[in-house]
DNA sequence: TAAACGTGGTA
DNA sequence: TTACCAAGTTT
């Protein structure tokens, strides 16, 4: 249960909420930070942006999303812009960013809201939720950013704010309710008249600033209330906080820890032709989605090189393989990578082998390439 | 419901 | 260095 600040402070009338909203609000307007999605303050967003930053930021930190997110932005400057751009040049884009599936749902999604929505983003929740690649978060992310509703979208910094803010005890992810709604508390009361579907509701949804209250619960969760060594002494909400008063804030939120996936080993071949590369596309599905690799072994928690070998492209019996020095490491979410890299030099160029391609080196940085196989490539045409 | 899904930063 | 974390969604 939360403290009731009406029993905390005896000598002082609090609002029922106990005064935590108009803290924060208070608190962002002198703290807030300057972010290229961010309008200057009282500024109203543009939804594109809210969107476009919302879909970046899954699981993406500010400082790698920015660079991103302006390329975006000077290319595609608006949803209808992004519809018509074709997926292929989409992935080229996000290349780097990491989560595939964010970018072909990108796509769709600007597909989606130029054939269903008049190329307007709707200002609903429940109608933002059903876009492809927005959920929960990011729907009442930009219903509240973008368009003023009263709601709270809640992300890994407002989970943790608000877990030490209550000492919330049950560990995540079955504490997300709880946790959605003591973070709803935190909410500006909004106009007692507005109701739901109602015109007049506008007005009371603007009046909580919601988009405000929750971009300050993520700039504390990210300056302040960080996951370690948090800085209680600058928080705005540090007389209100349960898990400080107990002095044992730094152990939310609860979680149980997560199992490490296991190493998976394999083989990467980089052929080479003159000044051309051997390439493929990847299913469109599961791992690195719609993105070009070069050639490889499967990957196996137990591999050995020489079965790799045998899984090598079949380039006209012509290729002699080298065993470049060393291995490409890459760290997955689920499961870290080392692949061993095959080089060849084939003297004359044939068509490739089924489903694969020549790609001239010079312009591979236009390719959707992937980190791992940027790495994959550097070390197969390094020294 | 739990696992899949990238990458880079931080301590 | 290992481990955790970052404005989560999909299946």
């Amino acid at each position: 249960m939360p403290p009731s600040s009406a029993t905390k402070n005896k000598n002082r009338i609090l609002p029922e909420d106990g005064g935590r909203p108009a803290l924060l609000l208070d608190w962002y307007d002198r703290h807030r930070r300057r972010l290229p999605w961010r309008p200057p303050a009282g500024e109203r967003a543009d939804p594109y942006r809210v969107w476009l930053s919302e879909i970046m930021l899954q699981q993406t930190g500010v400082k790698t999303v920015g660079p991103y997110f302006e390329k975006f932005v000077a290319r595609w400057p608006d949803v209808d812009a992004l519809g018509s751009a074709s997926l292929d040049d989409v992935l080229r884009m996000w290349a780097g960013l990491g989560y595939y599936s964010r970018a072909r749902n990108l796509h769709a999604c600007a597909v989606a809201v130029r054939r269903d929505h008049g190329g307007v983003f709707p200002d609903i929740e429940e109608s933002l939720r059903a876009l492809p690649g927005i959920g929960p978060y990011t729907a009442a992310a930009i219903a509240a950013i973008a368009f003023g509703r009263r709601t709270m979208p809640v992300d890994g910094n407002i989970e943790r704010v608000v877990s030490r803010l209550f000492a919330v005890e049950e560990p995540l992810p079955q504490a997300k309710p709880l946790i959605q709604r003591l973070a709803a508390t935190l909410l500006g009361a909004g106009d007692a008249e507005s109701r739901a579907g109602d015109v007049k509701a506008r007005a009371g949804d603007v009046k909580s600033r919601a988009g405000d209250s929750a971009q300050a619960l993520m700039d504390l969760g990210s300056s302040i209330c960080t996951p370690k060594k948090p800085a209680c002494a600058l928080c705005p909400l540090n007389e209100d906080c349960v898990s400080r008063a107990r002095g044992d804030q730094e152990t939310f939120p609860r979680k149980a820890p997560k199992k490490a996936g296991e190493l998976r080993r394999g083989a990467a071949f980089v052929v080479t032709c003159g000044n051309e590369l051997l390439v493929r596309t990847r299913p469109e599905k599961g791992l690195l989605g719609g993105m070009t690799e070069v050639p490889t072994s499967d990957w196996r928690a137990a591999q050995d090189d020489k079965a790799s070998l045998t899984q090598a492209p079949v380039l006209n019996g012509v290729a002699r393989w080298h065993r470049k020095a060393g291995v490409v490491t890459h760290v997955f979410t689920h499961f870290p990578l080392e692949l061993v890299v095959y080089t060849a030099n084939i003297p004359a160029r044939g068509r490739a082998p089924e489903g694969m391609r020549w790609v001239p080196i010079a312009t591979l940085k236009d390719e959707a390439l992937p980190n791992v196989m940027r790495k994959v490539i550097a070390h197969g045409l390094g020294e």
